[in-house]
DNA sequence: CTAGGGTTAG
């Protein structure tokens, strides 16, 4: 690379340049290196590039020492064009870089995003030295080598040079980021034969790479052993206890640190996310904001407070934070745009999330905002949205990954289009070379399940090329309700009950099947099964924002302040539908008991709750949004279809797999869920 | 030089 920049400098190497005649050059091109700036060159760049040119020109040969600041003042400038330029001029006068100057010059090159050139700097250097080798260390775990660098480290190591401060944080790093335990571990213990156990800085990254590898013990007693902790001592031990779900450990390191910076409380906040506590990552925010003056949220904070919101669906929360996000200038960035569809499209509203993908600039989608787009068409059954908006995308040439492949055929299989989600699957790996994977395995046995096609897709699981997981057998239990096919749903239960035993959906879900077809002995045997293992079911519960309040309602919740206005409205409710032509569908109840029961057993499910509430409490132009933590039951889904109708309102509901709009008495899905 | 990170089906 470099020898192909001198080459194809060669009109102006033809003639040696009198290093006066660089200044000129230097001009042009600082000049196209910043093609908005109308001044030929900004002042302080000029005077300080002449005082810096003055030794070279004034030596005759220049010394080798005087290129050393001006490689160093181009490495922070990143003027690369002028980098190879005074390189070429150090050639002409036949000047080999000293490691010194090796090391300066591999920096500018590295920094400047050419890597090979400094590469190629670093192999020409005869007598390297420490800080040559922690240059080229730099360059290489910068962009994103660390096998290279823990190789270059070897052979620094055997060479005899002494690793410092500059080297272990770097390498470390590099063994995280592979996640080669017995090679950290080997690192560490030669930090501490150079003497190196009170470095603030290595101590950090040995507690980043004892967290990373899964070691939080050894993590906590590096932590112990430190003298001199720094922040972000701090902060990568409570990252770490928040991926291991400790978090009252990471509550109380929290609590205990001595000061806090941003990066702390955005560790806190999204170990709340992560561990889907939602409401305790929310509450964090406001009182970072409000208690914490010093600290200033930036775009990770961002985007570690807005699966919160996504999470409780908490829509009015959400766009305060998008205020906020346009308050303090961060809405040009495409991340947290980005986290800003996922948020709007998990909240219910497409529309939003839709305005948020345009925010971007087309040049700056990338894979993730397509990505996000996709999905969130997906998720509300606009799977020719979804299709299109991938069409979009490998037209403006961003190549799909597997994440891309399940929100397309997701998609697909929401909105019933089998045929063009078979053909996407074939071509996945032939066409765009991304493997499917089990979740791609799943969408396409869900997508022939949900059409009814159940013995193709389980055809179709006996010559998937891997072992199939509970994702693909749960596909194909979940599509089997719909054509109440037992036989299947029973093969795909037995195997699902031996991968995961306490997992209580598939119970329930083979139990309603039972129910449904009035097999109450079968029942029965399976909840005795469930009662003698000691699987807990979790609760059915809805809830819904009003004013950006949630309201949770759980199924049959009684306790409810306003609990007899909202049951008098439900049992209003069915003769109003039935006039509308309703009939109670009880095989939902799924209980064996009488008819009547059964009629109020309905009634009483949680989201049907949920909406009464929201009835009583909101003018008639609201929508109404709810929220649920199960699916959706099938006489809910016709009973909210009918209140859309009788009061004019537009209801979305989102339940585990997807989002329902109702509007006008019919439902986006079409009823294919 | 170190710490916090968006897009993932059923």
């Amino acid at each position: 690379m470099l020898r192909g920049l001198l080459s194809s400098s060669t009109t102006i190497l033809s003639k040696p340049p009198h290093p006066e005649t660089l200044l000129p050059i230097i001009q042009s091109h600082v000049d196209s290196s910043q093609p908005k700036c109308t001044t030929p060159m900004p002042s302080p760049y000029t005077s300080t590039l002449q005082t810096l040119l003055e030794p070279i020109s004034d030596q005759n040969p220049p010394h080798l020492l005087s290129y050393a600041p001006l490689f160093q003042f181009l490495t922070a400038q990143n003027f690369l064009k002028l980098g190879q330029q005074i390189h070429a001029h150090m050639t002409i006068h036949g000047l080999q870089p000293s490691a010194f100057l090796g090391a300066k010059m591999v920096a500018m090159y590295a920094s400047s995003g050419d890597l090979e050139s400094a590469v190629t700097v670093f192999d020409k250097i005869k007598n390297p030295t420490s800080l040559l080798y922690n240059s080229i260390i730099r360059a290489y775990t910068n962009y994103g080598y660390p096998l290279k660098t823990i190789d270059i480290y070897c052979k620094m190591h055997c060479l005899g040079l002494k690793g410092d401060h500059f080297t272990f944080p770097f390498v470390l790093k590099s063994c995280t980021n592979v996640l080669d335990g017995w090679m950290g571990k080997c690192v560490h213990g030669q930090s501490l034969r150079f003497g190196m156990e009170f470095d603030a800085y290595l101590g950090t990254s040995l507690i980043d790479f004892y967290v990373k590898i899964g070691e939080l013990r050894d993590a906590n007693k590096m932590f112990d052993l430190m003298t001199v902790r720094a922040v972000s001592s701090w902060n990568a031990l409570i990252a770490g206890y928040m991926k291991e779900g400790e978090i009252r450990v990471a509550e109380d390191l929290f609590g205990r640190m001595p000061r806090r910076n941003i990066v702390s409380w955005t560790a806190m906040i999204s170990g709340y996310t992560q561990n889907g506590l939602a409401e305790e990552a929310l509450s964090l925010f406001d009182e970072m904001l409000k208690e914490d003056s010093e600290v200033k949220p930036n775009w990770v904070t961002i985007m570690s407070v807005l699966p919160a919101c996504a999470h409780s669906a908490a829509l009015e929360r959400g766009r305060r934070i998008n205020e906020y996000v346009n308050r303090i200038g961060l809405e040009s960035n495409t991340s947290v745009q980005t986290a800003l569809i996922a948020m709007y499209a998990k909240c219910g509203s497409l529309v939003d999330a839709r305005c948020c993908f345009n925010r971007i600039p087309e040049n700056e989608k990338n894979l993730c905002a397509w990505n996000a787009m996709i999905t969130a068409y997906a998720s509300h059954g606009q799977g020719l949205e979804s299709v299109s908006t991938f069409e979009n995308m490998v037209r403006a040439a961003v190549y799909p990954d597997a994440i891309t492949f399940t929100g397309l055929l997701s998609g697909c299989s929401h909105s019933g289009l089998v045929q063009i989600g078979l053909k996407y699957f074939n071509s996945m790996q032939t066409v765009y070379s991304v493997k499917p994977r089990h979740e791609h395995y799943a969408c396409v046995v869900d997508l022939l399940g949900r059409a009814g096609r159940l013995v193709e897709a389980k055809e179709f699981i006996d010559k998937i090329p891997m072992q199939p997981g509970p994702s693909i057998w749960g596909a194909l239990l979940a599509a089997c309700r719909k054509s109440r096919n037992l036989e299947i749903a029973e093969m795909a239960a037995n195997e699902l009950f031996v991968l995961e035993p306490e997992n209580s959906c598939n119970y329930i879900l083979l139990s309603n099947m039972y129910a449904e077809a009035g097999m109450w002995k079968e029942v029965d045997k399976l909840r005795a099964r469930l009662k003698c293992q000691g699987i807990k079911k979790n609760p059915g519960c809805s809830w819904i924002e009003i004013n950006g309040k949630p309201h949770l309602f759980l199924s049959g919740d009684a306790s409810h302040p306003q609990a007899k206005e909202i049951y008098n409205l439900m049992q209003a409710l069915p003769e109003k539908i039935k006039a509308a032509g309703y009939t109670p569908n009880t095989s939902f109840v799924l209980h064996d008991i009488s008819e009547e029961e059964k009629e109020h057993n309905l009634i009483t499910h949680s989201e049907k709750l949920a909406i009464a509430f929201g009835l009583i409490n909101t003018t008639p132009e609201v929508v109404l949004r709810i929220t649920k933590n199960l699916r959706i039951c099938g006489d809910c889904h016709t009973v909210i279809k009918f209140i859309s109708k009788i009061y004019g309102r537009e209801i979305v509901v989102r339940d585990v797999n997807r989002f329902h709009h109702f509007r006008e008495g019919a439902c986006s899905c079409g009823d294919y869920w």
